[in-house]
RNA sequence: GGGCGAUUAGCUCAGUGGUAGAGCGCUGCCUUCACACGGCAGAUGUCGCAGGUUCAAGUCCUGCAUCGCCCA
């Protein structure tokens, strides 16, 4: 094994792994196997996007699932990919042109869409090249785009089969349309934030009176679009002027007061609203109700268009309402002005506030698809790993509504719809049409819009896999086995590849959802790049290692809050991976004079030649494999690795290592034995190791001494099972109590400030002569890490005066203090240790006092608690009669 | 308005009935031959508040307060 540096650089290695696993192909997966399959398909990142903290912690969690899978020995396939990301690409790539004093219409849609293909490829290879940073073992030969041929064949059959199943239709409703992009968004891209507005009061002269009907609102604008004014047909003050009608001020419009008892809620406001049904959801509502007419207003980027006064034609929304205000204050109609809050709908993408319009759109008809969908997690088929979000899914799928699938965009696959000329009639065909399929005319129009984004990546579970062909890889991986990704897509996208992979797959597209939460900064805020509190994932890969960002990341996530990233957390688990780099140089170091040598595994037929603490650290190992793999089967990453965190640095390098060093001074065969465990111990917590830190553990298994090695590298090595034959309970317990006794004297030592440096004689008194032997058998390490130089042990042994005492264990231990400290000190700490005593006595006292307590509990947990009051009670006694005699 | 969740050590969080744990931070000592990205020792909690169930409640139930998220 070639010299380790002294301190663990990760830079050269993290670089160095990734292509030659690549290289070797681990990470590919078989079309069929006899191997037991594991899927998880990615969730793909939008292709023009960059690695944000987020996508870190996507692929942290995947690639441990993955790896950890993997060294079992499953057929493992992680399905890479990107989605195209509709709005946001088209934002982006406009955004550009606009630059260049180009737009989009100036370039024709088969030019703009050339140069978003450019853009796509340009960006691609950046997200894929961060991803890999990250160590993803994802089957890169299998790769996928949601514009790819193949899953661009997949929406078109879907979009095909649904609408002939008359479950996609073209509807004219009100919807969102984001000025920001021009396109209608669905219910989900609507973002609704609590805003302070206003509640303007403004006065309507009723028709041929003195009367004026005051209407309350909080869009004074759209007024310049009212076809009516309604109020509540109970209420007793405007009875009088139903069936009359209002002179729209500013408009020289007659429109009718109505009466709605769904729309008007008589104690809000004035009572009476206008009726805007070209610009509100409820009026629009309330315009089908009473037939009233539609007047749209404004035009694609939200400016008063023709069909208002001239005045104010042109005008953006804001503008308009200024100039609507000011006037109607001119004339005396404005009647008062009232703070107010109000939600209000933003465009998820563009930030701006949508403004509801009347349009013709694309809707999937969402019920038959929703209800298998809820079935299938009722009855367990999917399962949540977490209650709370199944209670969030059915939540949203028991009150979903049609899903308007149809955006103004250019980028995305087309809706294939043609649109007769002649006859009207609508072709929808898997193959382009050259004519109508009704009259043969061949004056048919393609349908200019494209589908939402979110179409096509629900189908990404049996898309990417080859589907609508049979494909042996949809065989074998389809239905995946987990589906893990941020809360925030739940119902954007695992709803709706339940629906999907239900209907056209006939199955469940994932046996389990993980939903992981948001990553946020220290303080708890939503990272931004106006907070400027963006943890970059790659800056940070850099400064700590791609290692410590995955463990910091899967010791941090849990289901239940957000995840507060801080770089004192990943500087910690940096630590760890040095912690790691030094207890290997230590095994290095202390191989023996041969720097070939190499090192057999334990197995059954070595275990009477162990010493105790090479039992003990195999039986703790034994316990850290089933901690870890239990925690990874039930998606506990914090406790996956909180296990392999406490193995790795206490029990192997806190104590294992600082027992060796005993042994391995004395030499002989107990020390060949020790090395062999020193190294196997190292091999084993190393894949325990590896689905967290892939680098660092590969780095340092390939080049173990190992004498038989499963694997070339440790990505495809297998990953430890439990063994019976190498636990022993025994050995535990009584390196168990020589911790005890060098913990007693070191905490003698600390609490009094002996100096480390200070060699101590130490008296053990012991229950039994087996104790007594352990204590001899321990001499050696109790002089290493406790630097006691005089140790007696004997049964029941008297205090020796002057000496300080420390229940260790079944052991009382006591340490000569004569000449080494003023004994003033150590009273001091035995009162404080008494007063703790005393304080648990009185609980422990009362509780077995209660007759009822005694009756009601179990026999074990009676006795146990006798057990504590017996041992604090004996503990006590000890340290009165040492104060006693210390100050005597 | 409807729903979901949180409130435990200075901070971030574990802990689903038997008198509280981790990491970081803090204090003291130690540059001991794997590691100062280290070692040893130590301090710190009426487990949000109020009731209830129970022999026993951080843990179960009810109410309240505060905070957060989702949906409308």
């Amino acid at each position: 094994m070639s010299e380790l540096s002294k301190a663990y650089e990760h830079q050269d290695i993290e670089k160095r792994w990734y292509p030659i696993w690549v290289d070797k192909g681990y990470f590919h997966a078989a079309d069929t196997s006899d191997k037991p399959a594991y899927c998880i398909v990615i969730p793909p990142p939008n292709v023009t996007g960059s690695l944000h903290i987020g996508h870190a912690l996507t692929v942290t969690i995947e690639d441990i699932l993955t790896r950890w899978r993997r060294m079992q020995g499953h057929n493992t396939l992680w399905m890479p990919g990107t989605d195209h990301a509709g709005i946001a690409t088209q934002m982006v790539v406009e955004r550009e042109l606009q630059k260049e004093g180009v737009s989009r219409f100036d370039l024709g849609r088969d030019a703009f869409i050339a140069k978003v293909w450019e853009w796509k490829d340009k960006y691609h290879a950046r997200i894929t090249e961060q991803l890999k940073v990250m160590g993803v073992s994802v089957d890169w030969e299998r790769e996928r785009f949601t514009m790819d041929e193949g899953l661009s064949r997949a929406v078109r059959k879907v979009f095909v089969d649904l609408y002939k199943d008359g479950l996609i239709y073209r509807e004219q409703r009100m919807v969102n349309w984001s000025p920001g992009i021009h396109t209608v968004l669905s219910d989900l891209e609507v973002e609704h934030r609590d805003m302070k507005g206003s509640l303007w009061h403004i006065a309507y002269p009723v028709t041929g009176s003195d009367e004026r009907l005051v209407v309350a609102t909080t869009r004074p604008e759209t007024m310049l679009g009212d076809t009516a004014v309604a109020v509540h047909p109970d209420d007793p003050r405007y009875q009088h002027l139903l069936g009359r009608t209002v002179d729209l001020p500013l408009t020289g419009r007659q429109i009718p007061i109505i009466g709605d008892s769904i729309l008007v809620d008589m104690a809000f406001g004035t009572g009476a609203v206008k009726v805007t049904p070209g610009h509100d959801f409820n009026d629009f509502e309330t315009g089908r109700r009473h037939d009233l007419p539609i007047i749209s207003i404004f035009d694609k980027d939200a400016r008063v268009n023709d069909a208002a006064p001239e005045a104010y034609r042109g005008l953006d929304r804001y503008e308009a309402r200024k100039r609507v205000v000011a006037d109607l204050d001119a004339q005396g109609l404005l009647v008062e002005v009232k703070e107010h809050a109000l939600s209000l709908g933003h465009c998820q993408r563009t930030g701006v506030p949508v403004e509801p319009i009347v349009s013709d759109q694309w809707y999937v008809k969402i019920q038959p698809l929703a209800d298998p969908a809820i079935e299938a997690v009722e009855q367990g088929r999917t399962k949540f790993t977490s209650e709370e979000w199944e209670k969030v899914y059915f939540q949203w799928m028991r009150n979903i509504r049609d899903w308007c699938i149809s955006r103004q965009l250019w980028w995305g696959h087309q809706i294939p719809a043609w649109y007769c000329d002649t006859c009207q009639h609508v072709t929808v065909a898997m193959d382009d049409p050259t004519a109508c399929e009704q009259c043969g005319s061949e004056s048919i129009r393609q349908d200019p819009d494209v589908l939402d984004t979110w179409f096509s990546s629900g189908l990404w579970p049996f898309s990417t896999l080859g589907w609508p062909d049979e494909t042996p890889a949809l065989k074998t991986f389809y239905p995946t086995a987990v589906m893990e990704t941020g809360f925030d897509i739940l119902f954007f996208w695992v709803a709706r590849m339940m629906m999907f992979g239900l209907r056209f797959m006939g199955d469940v597209p994932f046996k389990t959802v993980y939903m992981h939460p948001m990553v946020r900064d220290e303080k708890g805020q939503k990272m931004s790049k106006t907070r400027n509190n963006v943890i970059d994932p790659l800056v940070m890969t850099e400064e700590y290692g791609a290692d410590a960002l995955r463990f910091t990341l899967a010791a941090l996530v849990t289901q239940g809050h957000d995840l507060k990233l801080s770089k004192d957390r990943l500087a910690g688990y940096r630590a760890f991976a040095n912690k790691i780099w030094n207890a290997t140089r230590y095994v290095q170091m202390n191989l023996g004079d041969d720097a070939s040598a190499v090192f057999a595994p334990i197995t059954a037929a070595d275990v009477a030649s162990l010493s105790l603490a090479d039992r003990w650290v195999l039986t703790k190992l034994d316990e850290a494999v089933a901690s870890v793999t239990e925690a990874l089967e039930r998606f506990d990453f914090l406790a996956a690795t909180t296990a392999v965190h406490a193995f790795f640095w206490g029990v192997y390098c806190d104590w294992y290592i600082e027992l060796t060093k005993a042994d391995l001074k004395e030499g002989g065969p107990a020390a060949e034995t020790t090395r062999r465990v020193l190294v196997h111990v190292l091999d084993q917590a190393l894949r325990l190791l590896h689905p967290f830190m892939p680098y660092i553990s590969e780095e340092i298994w390939t080049n173990l001494p190992l004498a038989e090695r499963d694997a070339e590298s440790l990505v495809i090595a297998a990953w430890p099972k439990r063994d019976e034959a190498l636990r022993d309970a025994h050995a535990g317990a009584l390196v168990d109590q020589v911790v005890d006794v060098i913990n007693a004297v070191r905490t003698v030592r600390g609490e009094n400030q002996i100096s480390p440096k200070t060699e101590l004689t130490v008296v053990v008194a012991a229950p039994d002569e087996d104790t007594v032997a352990l204590v001899e058998d321990a001499r050696g390490y109790l002089a290493h890490l406790a630097r006691v130089t005089d140790l007696t042990a004997g049964v029941g042994l008297a205090r020796p005066k002057k000496s300080a005492v420390a229940v260790a264990g079944r052991c009382t231990v006591y340490v000569l203090l004569e000449g080494v400290i003023d004994l003033a000190e150590e009273v001091a700490r035995l009162e404080k240790a008494v007063a703790k005593l005393d304080k648990d006595i009185k609980g422990l006292s009362g509780k077995l006092g209660n007759e009822a307590f005694v009756k009601n509990a179990p026999a074990e947990v009676v006795a146990e608690q006798q057990k504590r009051l017996d041992d604090a009670s004996s503990q006590r006694a000890t340290y009165l009669e040492s104060i006693e005699s210390l100050r005597g």
